[in-house]
DNA sequence: GCAAGATATTCGTTTGTACGAATATAATAT
DNA sequence: ATATTATATTCGTACAAACGAATATCTTGC
């Protein structure tokens, strides 16, 4: 047990499991994914709707990034509700701080990320 | 010219440019080559000391790291100096802060980090 | 010019990724 | 049971990535 400095430490990743958390976001439609559940717990038809691409292929990529543990999902009636996973480790946490703070100042995922913003508010007094 | 809030802002990457960054670091390899050079400058033989790894190997993920523009090289002599390059955004400085802080803590990339920077230290005194 | 060292590139192959299209599963309502 | 809506998966294909092996290029010293 490499627990050396602290025995409250949490385990750190191996290098291969940080790759797999950067394939994660090197890819255009899971970047914008991320940054619009940065807004809070969407479902599936929210993202299908917000980005504006198949329903087959989001549903793709979720599953992707669901993989990797970037994000989590709970199915409720019918419908499946993804949200950013809570970080593990100082990495994952930094990079999840990255969409929530260095994605604003690109035009149209702010954009895009206002208007799940507004989609998750109106989520709070009609749920899907 | 979308400069909407100060003239004196750098132009903000779209989000194509982001999923390129992002695949720099998509790969173990490139991840400690990144790691070795948060330690300072190093020459690509010094790279396959340290890493252990077939020479034209290590070239080839330099040439992907160019390409990506995380990484810049100058030649001299015989030999090429690799470093990181300054960050041109607020994702690429991200990045490079989590070389810096978050690979921190991850006991095989720390060592490679030590061994790096002693490497850097005697090519100070010893320049190759 | 030629040899030697340092670095880069090419080739062939294997594996992973992305996508459209189609289809499958799951839950609900009628 | 069947239809409907929501979501997930599979298939086929096109393309990018990774690697070992071999080879090419570039620079310097003789």
């Amino acid at each position: 047990m490499p627990q050396t400095r602290s025995s409250h430490r949490r385990a750190q990743p191996g290098v291969s499991a940080l790759d797999i958390l950067f394939k994660g976001f090197a890819d255009e439609t899971r970047i914008r994914v991320l940054n619009l559940l940065a807004a809070g717990e969407l479902c599936v038809c929210d993202l299908v709707e917000l980005l504006n691409l198949p329903q087959p292929l989001v549903s793709r990529h979720l599953a992707y990034l669901r993989r990797t543990a970037l994000v989590e999902a709970t199915r409720s009636a019918k419908f499946a509700h993804y949200r950013l996973a809570a970080p593990t480790h100082a990495v994952h946490a930094n990079l999840i701080a990255c969409v929530r703070r260095c994605f604003g100042g690109i035009p149209s995922l702010d954009a895009e990320r206002r208007a799940a913003a507004r989609r998750v508010h109106e989520r709070r007094s009609t749920p899907c």
